[in-house]
DNA sequence: CGTCCACGTCTAC
DNA sequence: TAGACCTGGACGG
């Protein structure tokens, strides 16, 4: 659920379903949870209420305690803080007791029966939460919900040495971008036909001496704020590609770049895939590289479409060396499946220039990938073994999805100072996934 | 059964 | 700037 569209869904959810309730007894961490702290809160009953800044979330227990006790217990009226950062999958469930999902790793029990839980849970444990009443230290002003405080810290510091990286790279610092993730860069660069590996200082440098002129198109800062906002308002939980459910078909289409194998995407010097279509820019990475990706047409049956021309390609074989650093791809959020069929593809934007285009219509979706790497030069890689590793990557694109609704360029102008967001999201119970996603083959 | 990749940080060389 | 940290789905063999 992570960025912060997704974390100011959770708060939301946790209002809504915490609404009305008491909590009640032991704040239960699971067994595996090692890195995280555990919750000393001694309360008779409590009340949580949730908010967010950025890719953060806090949730704030309040005591309801009437008497006065003695002991250490809180007084009435008294809270704490516990501040969560959701990592790769953190997500807030509300189940019933005995429907905790198996990766709920700090559960908040309600005092009345049915006994029900509100869980942080945690597939991949990358979470984190603490005790504190303050948000994090080296993160910026929320894209979302801080909009002048979060553009000013941007524009007034553009020396500091992160703005001399390319501009895809600079939108996942936190300490400027503060709820920007992998998905949402993609879709504001393209929404601008902005080259990702374009210098960030260039393209920021001139917002400083921006005429107070109303402009007609967004600029990128705004388009931190508006596309976020977007998908608040779309009514579903955002990127989630568990969750086929209906209400995901609206994200899935929402997405016009990000994953879409019509587009391009290239590993950046972080190793995250930054999608984008158009000319990568001058700070590209040397060995530039790409990653592979596997649509299953509905039926079945993939289609590769690789390309690369030059370069020369490793096979896979052949492997390469060291383990991987972390970084890694899943599968999709899947593209939006768009009605084929011609379609013509917008980007907003002044320089859409790029796009391309060749989406003819089948339409697909991504699914895994593959690799091989294509090498500019020799540097050759050796390789070990090691936990996972992998390096390549092969490329390939086809169609689908594409521009979707286009609800052309920027929808909303406006952006929201408060929360606006309505529905609900989060399942209140999650049968376990379980066995592939349907479609049998 | 092995490889790759995934919405993100963290922290050691 | 590499790994580390994790689980698991989708593929490939």
């Amino acid at each position: 659920m992570p960025e912060g569209p997704e974390l100011h869904l959770a708060s939301h959810f946790v209002n809504e379903v915490c609404k009305g309730r008491v909590f009640a007894g032991p704040i239960v961490k699971s067994e595996v949870s090692t890195k995280n702290p555990d919750i000393p809160w001694p309360a008779e009953a409590y009340t949580i209420s949730a908010t967010s800044r950025g890719k953060e979330v806090r949730l704030t227990l309040t005591s309801t305690d009437t008497q006065k006790t003695k002991s250490k217990k809180p007084k009435p009226n008294e809270s704490i803080n516990i501040l969560f950062r959701f990592g790769m999958s953190g997500k807030f469930q509300f189940t019933a007791v005995n429907e905790m999902h198996k990766h709920a790793h700090l559960n908040f029990f309600t005092r009345d029966e049915p006994k029900q839980v509100l869980s942080f849970v945690d597939y991949r444990r990358f979470g984190r939460w603490e005790v504190t009443d303050s948000w994090g230290a080296d993160r910026g002003p929320c894209v979302m919900f801080e909009y002048d405080k979060f553009r000013d810290n941007v524009l007034n510091n553009l020396k500091n040495a992160a703005f001399n990286k390319p501009i895809c790279e600079a939108l996942l610092n936190q300490k400027f971008f503060n709820g920007i993730g992998n998905y949402l860069r993609a879709e504001i660069l393209y929404r601008l036909g902005i080259p990702p590996f374009e210098g960030a200082r260039s393209v920021l440098e001139p917002l400083t001496h921006d005429s107070k002129v109303k402009k007609e198109i967004p600029d990128i800062l705004e388009l931190c704020n508006i596309l976020p906002h977007e998908v608040i308002n779309l009514g579903g939980k955002g990127y989630d590609p568990e969750g086929r459910s209906d209400d995901y078909d609206a994200f899935a289409s929402w997405l016009r770049c990000y994953y879409n194998t019509s587009m391009n995407n290239m590993v950046d010097h972080n190793g995250r895939t930054i999608w984008f279509s158009g000319p990568a820019g001058p700070m590209t990475p040397k060995e530039e590289k790409s990653r592979g990706v596997i649509k299953r047409a509905k039926g079945k049956k993939y289609e590769i479409k690789k390309e690369e021309e030059n370069s020369e390609v490793v096979d896979t074989k052949t492997k390469v060396k060291k383990p991987s650093r972390g970084r890694n791809k899943k599968s999709p959020p899947v593209a939006t499946d768009k009605p084929r069929g011609r379609k013509k593809l917008k980007s907003v934007g002044p320089n859409n220039d790029s796009i391309k285009q060749e989406n003819r219509g089948s339409s697909n979706r991504v699914t895994r990938s593959s690799v091989k790497k294509t090498v500019g030069t020799n540097t050759d890689l050796k390789q070990e073994q090691q936990p996972r590793t992998s390096l390549r990557t092969k490329k390939r694109s086809s169609n689908t999805t594409q521009s979707t609704a286009i609800s052309n360029g920027i929808s909303s102008l406006k952006r929201a100072k408060t929360s606006s967001v309505e529905t609900a999201e989060m399942p209140t119970t999650a049968p376990k996934p379980k066995r592939r996603s349907a479609k049998g083959h």
